[in-house]
DNA sequence: CGCGTTTGACCAGCGC
DNA sequence: GCGCTGGTCAAACGCG
């Protein structure tokens, strides 16, 4: 089981390192063809750094704790035991190395402290950004909560702790479209999430810090106080003061599922209380409104309304992070929809070209069973997770917010493309037993039956985003990379928090 | 009686 | 400034 750990470990380090284009080439070069190279058996992506410099102790010793393992070969196992996650193969009892395979090993070491070294200069930097934005939480955290504090209620918790202090911060709007990542690493970013993310899944907790990063240099952060669910409620910031946002003007995120469902109501595992009823515009069927009411104040909402042209279909959008622990179903949906409202607004403000173009690089691909929509307009950035196509449809949802952008792409390659568009593939070929699209499944049994069926689809939907939003400032630039191969939330990302959290406790 | 839903009213943002 | 629209509130109502 201990081992099994450490091997999950090594995955998540293993799609670290695969969602890295600069460091994957190699990696993926020798687990395509050299199953059976002896030369594998002992490589420690992090060698050089026993040595000396280690500033990234804690992913360090995760994989040293993977190549152990995997090392540990006195067992004699026989086994070919290669990770599935970063597809290196170890074929740990060669016992006879000749010439030639000492050779090829050397060689072969030699590319890896290449990549080693190329780690290395990732993590430093990693750590830097994050330790540069650490100490921005915490100034922002104490100055939050000293305006907050007094008017705090016992809605949430009656005493503010760090990590509530944090979401508060979180909770910051985004000041402005013009804010972005260009000038913020975003590996700072997942890494501060990393830190103070509380256990349950969260939405947009990216952006949340980027807006109070934001609303930090703007020095608004304890003006005002509003809500974060409702920036248009002033009452619902009178009785939620810990909710507060400053009152720039900001974009949040929404996350919309489209899926067909008869029922007029999903349960996607969380306790939803209906608040109001409004009939839109332009739509004949009413559009509903539920508050979550696992807890008293939590602030993550849904909205609840059927498609205008399909009624079979139905369009659920979710916007808020959680404050306490979800079921099981409910924290799959909830990291779906946190990874896609991160990495959407950790790249929506800056790369609504980017979005454009990108998606005109990627004609309809394989595995295209489902999408990913992006409405970056006003006022709320929106990712639509359109579950209700088949195979290979490249057709954009009618009933999705203005010009939005589709992407279509396959679930299991989008990692290594640069100027991936996001995309979601929620009916894996490995997830057979999931129906998107029919009519006889409730969209909770498909979400959270494809997504819980195959983890890595909420990091490929979080990659795509990711790597699809980095795109136009990922060029030059390290951190930029770090952006679209690091993905918050996600188990393939070894500094995101959500992924250990959510997997630990449930 | 408690809880959830319904529904009309209210509020704020936005466009004209 | 006004009207439209989206979003929310809260009293009334229904149900178990």
């Amino acid at each position: 089981m201990d081992q099994q750990g450490r091997e999950l470990v090594f995955m998540h380090s293993g799609d670290f390192l695969r969602q890295n284009p600069c460091v994957s080439d190699h990696l993926y070069d020798y687990s395509s063809g050299d199953h059976t190279k002896p030369t594998m058996k002992e490589v420690d992506f992090f060698s050089t750094d026993r040595n000396g410099k280690s500033p990234s102790e804690h992913q360090e010793m995760k994989i040293n704790i993977g190549s152990s393992s995997l090392v540990d070969s006195s067992l004699n196992t026989g086994l070919n035991l290669s990770t599935s996650s970063s597809g290196i193969s170890i074929i740990a009892n060669a016992k006879e190395p000749n010439d030639n395979e000492l050779r090829v090993l050397r060689g072969e070491l030699g590319r890896q402290h290449d990549e080693n070294k190329k780690l290395r200069s990732l993590l430093d930097q990693i750590t830097k950004n994050y330790k540069d934005l650490q100490a921005q939480l915490l100034v922002a955290t104490q100055k939050q909560t000293q305006g907050c504090r007094v008017q705090q209620r016992g809605e949430l918790n009656d005493t503010p702790t760090p990590v509530m202090s944090a979401q508060l911060l979180m909770d910051h709007p985004r000041p402005s479209a013009t804010l972005d990542a260009n000038t913020e690493p975003s590996v700072s970013d997942d890494k501060a999430q990393e830190m103070l993310v509380s256990p349950t899944n969260t939405m947009e907790t990216k952006s949340q810090i980027l807006g109070k990063r934001a609303s930090i240099e703007d020095n608004n952060i304890d003006q005002t106080s509003q809500s974060l669910g409702s920036p248009k409620s002033p009452r619902l910031e009178e009785e939620k003061p810990n909710e507060q946002v400053p009152e720039v003007p900001f974009r949040k995120a929404r996350v919309s599922v489209r899926a067909r469902s008869e029922a007029p109501l999903i349960s996607d595992g969380c306790q939803w209380r209906k608040y109001g009823q409004k009939m839109a515009k332009g739509n004949p069927c009413p559009r509903a409104y539920y508050r979550c009411s696992m807890t008293v104040g939590c602030p993550v909402r849904k909205q609840v309304q059927r498609c205008a042209e399909d009624k079979t279909i139905l369009i659920t959008t979710y916007e808020g992070n959680h404050n306490h622990p979800l079921p099981p179903a409910a924290t799959v949906m909830a990291n779906t929809t946190s990874a896609a409202a991160t990495m959407l607004l950790s790249g929506s403000t800056s790369s609504r070209e980017g979005l454009s173009s990108s998606s005109c690089f990627y004609p309809s691909l394989p595995y295209a069973s489902t999408m990913a929509t992006i409405s970056a307009s006003a006022p709320f950035p929106t990712i639509t997770l359109d579950l209700t196509h088949g195979p290979n449809t490249t057709m954009p949802f009618p009933c999705t917010s203005p010009s939005p952008v589709t992407f279509p792409l396959p679930l299991h390659g989008c990692p290594q493309f640069p100027g991936n568009p996001m995309y979601v593939a929620p009916k894996s070929p490995a997830i057979p037993s999931v129906q998107l699209g029919q009519r006889h499944g409730s969209m909770v049994e498909t979400v959270t039956a494809a997504i819980a069926s195959d983890p890595n689809l909420t990091a490929a939907l979080a990659a795509a985003i990711s790597t699809f939003m980095g795109t136009p400032r990922s060029r030059d630039g390290s951190k930029d990379r770090s952006t679209s191969s690091v993905i918050p939330g996600l188990p393939g990302s070894p500094q995101i928090p959500q992924s250990c959290t959510t997997f630990s406790t449930n």
